[in-house]
DNA sequence: ATTGAAAATGATAATGGTTTTCAATATCAG
DNA sequence: CTGATATTGAAAACCATTATCATTTTCAAT
């Protein structure tokens, strides 16, 4: 039986694979947009009905501990996740489906690089995240 | 007298002035960094005891709707407020101190722009936010 | 296969921040 | 001044998240 690439990651980490683990992993794997505890939890008992919410958040997590899914900030809040794959990037929200598109910051290093020089800060971390609407949508 | 121009643009929108307000207003209008609604509801009761904290919630509500503050998204959370001198303003953040410097975004309207174009978003609104240390923490 | 220590689970309760409700109070136009 | 209306704060309600704990499951070592 071959497991889900995020299962073998977080077996790696020295996470016990179970059923609920398994039915909460495919959950965000398989999710183009951001999903709350609760929508994960009610999706996710699809597949694995004995779930218990608890057992969402502390599998929620720990992909976050393992950088498989990332906390999304929104105006209505900041509960939800989304996959991060390939670690740290950038979101793109569709306002009417909720659609996330991941993109690179890469010319954003020269703008943190001048900003640090005008502050005099150290900057060790930024956070860049778009709205708008997507191709489907406008 | 002459009151604080923060609490004049209250007025003007329809809010009536009254202690509490003037209390929160000058608390925030005085920081220069990101406070929680406790942190406000502490620091404004030593002007005026008898505030409530539910009106520190309406009256951040009111801020807000203003546009004269701004919400703050962190790791630890989305709670905070900090001013939003001149609208729409982009946040630097110490994580040492928790001072707060603002800068414009002006550079980054290209990249929003071409962002726009490679992913098909109509792209409408946008959040940057740095973490680093102050000149003076590092 | 079997065993057993340690991890994981889920039901329940506790927590704590935010909202709602509502009677009393304060504001301010007329 | 006066009164309609906005505002206030205390208390209660709400609800998402976290802690507790007895039971179950995993999995490495037999």
């Amino acid at each position: 039986m071959t497991e889900h690439p995020w299962l073998t990651q977080l077996n790696e980490r020295g996470y016990r694979l179970t059923g609920a683990r398994r039915a909460v992993a495919e959950t965000m794997a398989n999710s183009d947009r951001a999903l709350t505890p609760i929508e994960v939890y009610d999706m996710a008992r699809e597949a694995y009905p004995a779930l218990g919410l608890v057992t969402v958040y502390r599998t929620l997590e720990a992909l976050e501990e393992t950088g498989l899914i990332q906390r999304v900030h929104q105006p209505e809040g900041c509960q939800a996740f989304i996959t991060a794959p390939g670690g740290h990037q950038h979101l793109l929200l569709c306002q009417q489906c909720g659609r996330a598109t991941l993109f690179g910051g890469d010319d954003l290093e020269n703008l943190i690089q001048s900003i640090g020089r005008e502050t005099g800060y150290q900057i060790t971390e930024h956070w860049l995240q778009l709205f708008g609407l997507c191709s489907d949508c406008r």
